[in-house]
DNA sequence: TCGTTAACCTGACAGCGTCAACCTGAGTTC
DNA sequence: GAACTCAGGTTGACGCTGTCAGGTTAACGA
């Protein structure tokens, strides 16, 4: 809550005012643990700035809000890329546990960029890039006949999978969560890979209510049909 | 927009106005498709009341929008009671599709319900009865000795599935998607049934980094082991 | 030394959630 | 039918918010 009044940039160094104000409304985001503590006077106390201040570098608050949240984004970006490599299933695996631990440890950018009425009118382009590694990964196993279909297609299901539990757990700590995160996020993992796998090898051919008992049947999960 | 002033109810009869603000919320909600047209302001003027009128019956404009969001979720309850009997697997196939199909219906109100800091500190009543009916199809499905394990854990995991898949739809809605949403969500339904039925019956005693391939291999999905 | 202009500030606006204090009139009582 | 009561509201204000038009200050080139 400091207020030193910030001296003001040389000529030509106005830009360095974007990453302080940045680098203060980080700072009150992860000390208050919510963006409501994001005010822009709070902000703009904390850069040692006025209010209107903030103005220069960002159109509006909803910018700002943008601006902190996806800077933590490309480090997501960099452990998607560390996964890649060796076996294609080994790296999709990991990159799916990569993402959910990146997403409960910064609960709150995560939140605000992927689970809010779509800021901007289209993809956050640091969460497209993640996304088309995520594509990558998936196209490999495609590659080795393993998985069948679009991986876009196939992409989109395994994000669904490990994006609801971590959103869950994010936004309903309250629900019988099995204490090991790590282990529930595994299993998530393997229950969603293991799935899109196998689901694709069974013919889509009946009325959508039969279609889960098919699937079990055909892997003869079931002793017999009901 | 209609401003026409109430009329005081009878003694007795305060209660009145209580789902008469609801109801004006509720058209607000919908009308405008975001709950940031839900001002006390507004709700109390489309209630032809005054604004601190809505604190007679709402502790908070927090309570008033949960209010008017759990509203709706009778519903959910009613359809998953409804895919209730036959076929266990049938019937959890038809609660989750029922389940996506709703959230879809009603994006802002599952939105603020289940997208959100957890209003309340506590899962929500509505929420926490759905989940309990869901608990109960997988339980049945659990005594056909088809699906292995707790009901709570393997419902928090297909709950997690479709929660992901219509969440990142209503927030992203310019991800690529498939036209067909519903043929989406049925996909997303198989893969984790069958996900989950299939990944409890190769034992977990490998690093999380190889769990997914050997599952695989365990299934006779892969040719040959990387 | 002076003028230019990038960098920033002052003061104000409307709208928000919320609260303390006041009013009003339907229903009861005499 | 007049007086009383108290449920069922209203009035007006407070501090907070995002945002903007216009003024100020000081670093630099000439």
């Amino acid at each position: 809550m400091t207020t030193a009044r910030r001296v003001r940039a040389r000529r030509g160094e106005g830009a360095l005012l974007r990453e302080e104000i940045l680098r203060a409304a980080e700072d009150l985001l992860t000390e208050a643990g919510t963006e409501d503590a994001l005010t822009l006077r709070a902000v703009a106390m904390r850069a040692g700035v006025s209010t209107p201040s903030v103005y220069l570098h960002f159109t509006d608050k909803e910018a700002l809000v943008e601006a902190v949240c996806l800077r933590v984004w490309d480090e997501l970006g960099r452990l998607f890329a560390e996964s890649s490599g060796g076996d294609p299933f080994v790296a999709l695996g990991n990159c799916g546990r990569a993402y959910a631990r990146f997403a409960l440890d910064h609960p709150v950018q995560y939140r605000v960029l992927m689970m809010r009425p779509s800021a901007g009118e289209g993809v956050p382009p640091a969460a497209a890039t993640c996304f088309g590694h995520m594509v990558d990964r998936v196209a490999a196993c495609v590659a080795t006949g393993v998985l069948q279909g679009e991986p876009e297609a196939l992409a989109l299901g395994l994000w669904s999978a490990v994006h609801g539990c971590v959103s869950l757990l994010i936004a309903q700590p309250s629900f019988p969560w099995p204490e090991d995160r790590e282990a529930l996020i595994a299993h998530i993992v393997r229950m969603a890979g293991l799935g899109a796998a196998l689901v694709t090898r069974v013919p889509r051919t009946l009325p959508p209510s039969m279609e889960l008992a098919a699937d079990l049947d055909a892997f003869g999960a079931r002793p017999a049909a009901g």
